[in-house]
DNA sequence: CCATTGTGGACTAATATTGTCCTTTTTGTT
DNA sequence: AACAAAAAGGACAATATTAGTCCACAATGG
């Protein structure tokens, strides 16, 4: 019950991207090293982060990465999505899952419930909001 | 970012123990072959559901377990963190774990409201609850 | 033409989870 | 006292997941 280390990998990345002047392009060597996070290993979980919308590349010389959007409109949900694809809280959530239970067990749907509880927290504060309190 | 196997284990086999008559002691057996959990594993778990005070044991011959208090106050989350040992979303909100961030940054802080919301919500029914309404 | 930077895929290593086996201790029954 | 039922405990094995590495390739600008 834990966001993995990718996860956080593409949290300091985004909160990096965030913190750059709007539409630079950062290099993925410049924020492994910033953030020490092992080079290669930070390019795939970046390609996550291009599939869910959240950055765009350029390749080339001077190429890198930005945020695909405002930092405003970006938030830990956004990201621990992107990464961990469907958060379920238990496999009897997760999509296409056939409960052999009834349909809507009682502890399934105390975990969902939870679920969104936990995800409507994540979507209060922007990365915009973040950087701005610290 | 799910509840473990072992957890999900442990939710029926309270489950099971709370719709037994009061007092009334199941043996691990009897649970694996119910719930078709394999035995010795269960064994393990319900070693966790002891220290956590949840259920309490009888060996020799009419042993077995039986929950340590009233369904009506149990809830999942009791459970979780027995299985879990402590729930934290993220390392950084583990005890004991120092932050090379500043102690409050801001992504723990979010991180931190989002599971406090969840264990509310895991809170809220008890096993008695759960089972009154399927 | 070449250095820089992202893309993609295969592979390995490390770690965590799940499952199994075997021995010991306790307890009621015969 | 002997025995069978049941929990306690610990070592080990099998799997699955997560993390990390390597290498060849494609685009882009100077």
């Amino acid at each position: 019950m834990q966001i993995t280390r990718q996860t956080e990998y593409a949290i300091r990345t985004m909160l990096e991207l965030a913190r750059a002047p709007r539409g630079e392009f950062l290099s993925t060597r410049y924020i492994s090293e910033q953030q020490d996070i092992p080079e290669d290993f930070l390019k795939k979980t970046l390609k996550l982060l291009v599939l869910a919308g959240l950055i765009s590349t350029q390749r080339g010389v001077h190429g890198g990465i930005r945020l695909a959007r405002p930092a405003g409109k970006i938030t830990l949900v956004d990201i621990i999505e992107a990464v961990e694809c469907n958060v379920a809280l238990n496999v009897c959530l997760a999509p296409g899952y056939n409960c052999p239970n009834q349909p809507g067990c009682p502890v399934s749907r105390n975990l969902a419930r939870a679920q969104q509880a936990m995800l409507n927290e994540l979507r209060k504060e922007s990365l915009e909001d973040m950087l701005g309190d610290q």
